[in-house]
RNA sequence: GGGCUCGUAGCUCAGCUGGAUAGAGCACCUCCCUUCUAAGGAGGCGGUCCUAGGUUCGAAUCCUAGCGGGCUCACCA
């Protein structure tokens, strides 16, 4: 390909240095970059590197090393020196091979699966006491795309999540339903079967209950400790509280909305709800049967809720890790740590590690208590990973860029208590996806989340009102038109989602559907369904023969399909689906404009013809390609 | 306040390790379906690339400072 060419010229420049430039060169001269779609060119040599080495004008410089490689490399056909470029021009026969090479690929920009180390990606692990919203649809595509990737690039990939299932926030769903739900006439509680809630919604109605509960509570609390009434708190509390609301004396507006809310989270611990969550959390931890048995139930439904949810994103997993399982080994790792002298235990007997040298702050590894922090429990899940994987070469974290700072930390307790392959570990941060300024953030205590099933839904809705209205699905069975509607419209979810740089932040308006037109996962999808009806309508098979000259517009789609090599590389080494997608919607617009200029099935020459019905379909095979990286699939009609 | 990060057209985003006249989509305005799927194509309108310095033959891109937004500095996960 392209690099391939750039070697050659570079070889051929260095050889005759004596002779072109009276001097030997240094390779960094050399610089090649894309030529611009306005200038005619296959490659650029820039030029103004050489101006002080030949004294002379850019131009000069280029029709120089021009005419010398144009007589000399039997790919380049001519060239042009504009200013301090040098186009080079490549044959037709160059673009001709390549397309052959393409053609002849299967997997084309696809390496040798399993021809490098194991890597796993993790992604996903979303708390088991609310429902998936749509910052988990990012997470999710993201991380799954970037499995795809990995193996595209001949990577071993394990697909894994950490399901944070203990933990007190799961206690107060427990308590919630335990304390809140109506009971039916058989003496029942309510369950995913008898009100046909999915299990994760039911639980994360509980959850939302319980908080609304103590804030009740807290409320009451508050109210009386105004009045001065401080009976039944412990001392220290009540020294705290009364502190805090002298403090408000002479402050500002936007102080005392502080100190309110520091009184607020006093107020929440001193609830009798909390106490009672606290109380199960002890218990769970002394694995009292009946805590247990509520638990296990209450996450089965959770599970089974996110498994529909996952199974309509079309994501996957190779392997589970429960914080329930991992937390024991983390404290194990402290523990030892600690022998070793790298944490340090404080009078309270919480235990830190001292960053400070490496211009980080002091971390909690685990508290006072002795119970895990979620960092003893990351610091248990990655060991527990290598353990079980002794191939594995590194991880992949998919989670939001709000804990940038804990993977920082956590990669380098790792460093510290000895595990090299800390610095395989790597954090694939992604912002967050806001809502349009003025809507503020999403909450789910404001009721601003954006559901992860709901968008679903909705999007293949507006994706089956749409393809109703302007598709070509005469003759389609009702269960072929279903998946058809689902297929468009999670791919447009999806490729929205996935086409922007994950490490920057993304904006969604809930108001407005997801666009369907335009730089859009169907846009793609129809230009792949529009070349199969193509081919289904051709006699002939794609084939090269006898074909010695391409048009401008069927030598820019080669130049686009060779490319795709480079970009799948590229898209591995940067964890980045964002640079499939656009190279997709590049390629997809170069056909587009060569489909609508130039005749195909009534083109009377029979190679021409065949030729182009070739170019087609691998301009149809790339697509389904670059879009399974990204886990979108692409239909054969639409 | 410290750290991290982002700032490109009215909106949503591309722009690779510095390179030619800063590109797309949406929106708005014109055209193109008796040629293969118009969810398409051709064109127009629209920019102090946050600001100011610096490095360089050359800066949206690199460096410094400032401004603005986000995240983070929990015995939450």
């Amino acid at each position: 390909n392209q690099e391939i060419m750039e070697l050659k010229i570079t070889k051929a420049l260095l050889e005759n240095a004596e002779a072109l430039f009276g001097t030997t060169i240094d390779e960094s001269t050399i610089q090649f970059q894309k030529t611009r779609k306005d200038v005619e060119g296959d490659l650029t040599l820039v030029t103004f590197p050489f101006v002080k080495i030949l004294r002379c004008s850019p131009v000069d410089a280029g029709n120089k090393i021009g005419a010398f490689l144009t007589e000399n490399i039997e790919e380049i056909a001519s060239y042009e020196a504009i200013n301090g470029f040098l186009n080079l021009v490549l044959t037709d026969a160059y673009w001709i091979k390549q397309l052959s090479g393409v053609a002849n690929t299967d997997k084309f920009g696809f390496s040798e699966p399993n021809s490098k180390p194991t890597v796993m990606v993790e992604y996903s692990s979303p708390n088991t006491n609310k429902p998936l919203h749509l910052g988990h649809l990012r997470n999710n595509f993201l991380g799954y795309s970037v499995a795809e990737i990995l193996k595209a690039n001949g990577h071993k990939v394990v697909k894994t999540q950490i399901i944070n299932d203990r933990g007190i926030h799961i206690c107060k769903s427990m308590l919630a339903w335990e304390r809140f739900s109506p009971l039916d006439e058989n003496g029942k509680r309510e369950t995913p079967e008898s009100t046909g809630m999915k299990g994760d919604k039911l639980v994360g109605k509980y959850y939302v209950i319980f908080d609304q509960e103590m804030n009740t509570e807290a409320k009451e609390i508050i109210a009386s400790w105004n009045t001065g009434n401080f009976d039944g708190f412990d001392d220290d509390v009540v020294a705290e509280v009364k502190k805090l609301i002298a403090s408000k004396a002479d402050k500002d507006e936007k102080a005392i909305a502080g100190i309110d809310s520091k009184i607020k989270e006093l107020a929440k611990n001193q609830t009798s709800l909390m106490n009672d969550a606290k109380e199960m959390l002890v218990k769970w931890e002394g694995r009292d049967p009946q805590v247990y048995l509520l638990w296990t139930t209450m996450n089965n439904w959770v599970y089974a809720g996110f498994d529909e949810t996952y199974k309509a994103m079309g994501v996957d997993f190779d392997k589970l890790y429960y914080e329930s399982d991992t937390f024991l080994l983390g404290k194990d790792l402290v523990a030892d740590g600690l022998s070793k002298g790298i944490f340090f235990k404080k009078e309270d007997g919480s235990v830190w590690i001292d960053l400070t040298d490496e211009g980080l702050d002091e971390k909690l590894v685990l508290r006072s208590d002795g119970t895990a922090v979620y960092m003893t429990q990351d610091l248990g899940t990655a060991v527990d990973r290598y353990n079980d994987y002794s191939d594995l070469e590194g991880i992949i974290y998919t989670v939001g860029n709000e804990q940038d700072y804990h993977f920082k930390v956590l990669f380098l307790i790792l460093k510290k208590l000895g595990y090299t392959w800390a610095d395989n570990c790597h954090h694939l941060s992604y912002g967050m996806v806001e809502l349009p300024k003025g809507m503020g953030r999403m909450k789910s205590r404001e009721g601003t989340v954006v559901d992860a099933d709901d968008l679903m839904e909705s999007i293949v809705e507006s994706a089956k009102e749409m393809t109703q209205e302007r598709g070509h699905i005469e003759g389609m069975s009702e269960e072929e038109k279903g998946s058809l509607y689902e297929l468009i419209g999670l791919g447009g979810l999806k490729y929205y989602l996935l086409k922007v740089d994950p490490k920057k932040k993304l904006v969604f308006n809930p108001n407005e559907s997801i666009e369907l037109n335009g730089n859009t996962g169907p846009f793609i999808q129809y230009t792949h369904a529009r070349i199969k009806s193509l081919l289904a309508k051709a006699e002939v098979a794609g084939a090269l023969n006898g074909v010695s000259a391409l048009l401008p517009e069927e030598k820019s789609i080669v130049k686009q399909l060779v490319e795709f090599e480079n970009v799948v590389s590229e898209a591995g080494a940067n964890h980045s689906p964002a640079l499939i997608a656009n190279y997709a919607y590049e390629l997809v617009k170069q056909y587009n404009h060569f489909y609508q200029s130039v005749t195909i099935l009534k083109e009377e020459n029979a190679e021409l013809r065949a030729m182009r019905l070739l170019l087609s379909e691998n301009v149809a095979k790339v697509i389904s390609l670059a879009m399974r990286l990204l886990g979108v699939q692409v239909p054969e009609r639409m």
